[in-house]
DNA sequence: GCGCGCCTGCCAAACGCTTGCTCGGGCGGA
DNA sequence: TCCGCCCGAGCAAGCGTTTGGCAGGCGCGC
């Protein structure tokens, strides 16, 4: 099938992949027009679709570089032995993935339902589930262990902890207010002892 | 101006609210059409135009009665003397507000840019002003009486708990894996206590 | 109690516009 | 001469919205 256009590794391609990202993580995919992709190039829009059969080809392409990423991540992060280093390998990873992904991140959050209905993207619960089952692990081994609280539920901290994850990349660049680090130091510290004064 | 067609104590346009309500909490608002809307009531779209004037005053209708439950939850949870207590108050009130307000909650979260740039929805920056500046209040309130830790940043912690408020309500009929109660506590746990297992 | 006007609710058929996408052709460098 | 890259023009489909009209019920004057 491929390529049925440009081939893959053409520079003139991954810099239009690039500026069409910038664009999904501002207004989401769906949001976001072929004309609009096409006049931040500084071309027609037909003039698109010699590079990419179509528009969902450049979702795919930033969707599935953003889960290498992140699994990636997590799989080096799951190698940790302690239960509390590998939760904060994962943070720290998945921040720093996040915000070399701001597009596709703003893609699931907006058009999840859009893209998990569609077989082409059925690799996304895929990995989805690989991110789970990595969550999942390091708390209840955590738990086993004694060192997070006994009535801790993984599932539902799971849940909670991965959205909360996703926020921060949301509000990046809005306002300086923070730096990553920042960011993550705090979730970390919000994440293990909450926001109670301890004596 | 009012009204250009139905009046707005209509038990039929209020129904015709709640259908379009069920719609925009799963696909959102600008993914949602008239004609879906109308197919949902059994009408066709051109139908719609007796009710309202456009799409938006059905999204109007929606935020607005969304906001106002909010306000009114943490405006009543704010009286309390004890900020370990208001929060807990604030939390509880949004859990339940949300619950009620699916739609609008997934109508902001997906086209928040799209609605906050009209002058039609200024009131939503209003009144996230005021959702901002109860959750800071509060969250100072307790530092300075030496309840929080002493190193806790109000905004960033209330920028990260407002986000994370928000999530569960997204899937919260999804999987029925989890009540609501056990949702909140579950929350609350984390916010005050993190994870970690104490002695 | 009957006709009349009015109101609510909806239909049928479009309108102007935007969407993703197609296709033949041209241009310049290798 | 080929090939990567783009133009120019356009298509079908879908979008929110408008318009004119019709059916039925309710109240009111006579």
């Amino acid at each position: 099938m491929w390529p049925v256009t440009t081939p893959k590794n053409s520079g003139r391609r991954a810099h239009l992949v690039s500026l069409a990202g910038d664009l999904f993580a501002e207004k989401g995919f769906r949001a976001t027009t072929v004309r609009e992709i096409a006049d931040a190039a500084g071309i027609l829009s037909g003039s698109l679709y010699h590079h990419f059969d179509s528009k969902e080809s450049i979702g795919d392409e930033l969707l599935s570089a953003f889960l290498d990423d992140v699994l990636a991540g997590y799989r080096e992060a799951a190698t940790d032995t302690d239960p509390r280093a590998a939760i904060e390998r994962i943070v720290r990873s998945s921040t720093a993935t996040l915000s070399r992904h701001r597009a596709a991140l703003t893609m699931l959050q907006n058009d999840w339902a859009y893209f998990s209905a569609q077989p082409r993207f059925g690799y996304l619960r895929t990995a989805m589930k690989e991110i789970e089952q990595t969550w999942v692990d390091q708390l209840t081994r955590g738990r086993e262990t004694g060192l997070f609280r006994a009535d801790l539920d993984p599932r539902l901290t799971y849940r909670l902890l991965r959205d909360i994850l996703w926020i921060p990349t949301s509000w990046s660049q809005s306002k300086g207010a923070w730096t990553n680090d920042e960011i993550v130091d705090g979730l970390l510290r919000l994440l293990f002892d909450g926001i109670t004064a301890r004596p």
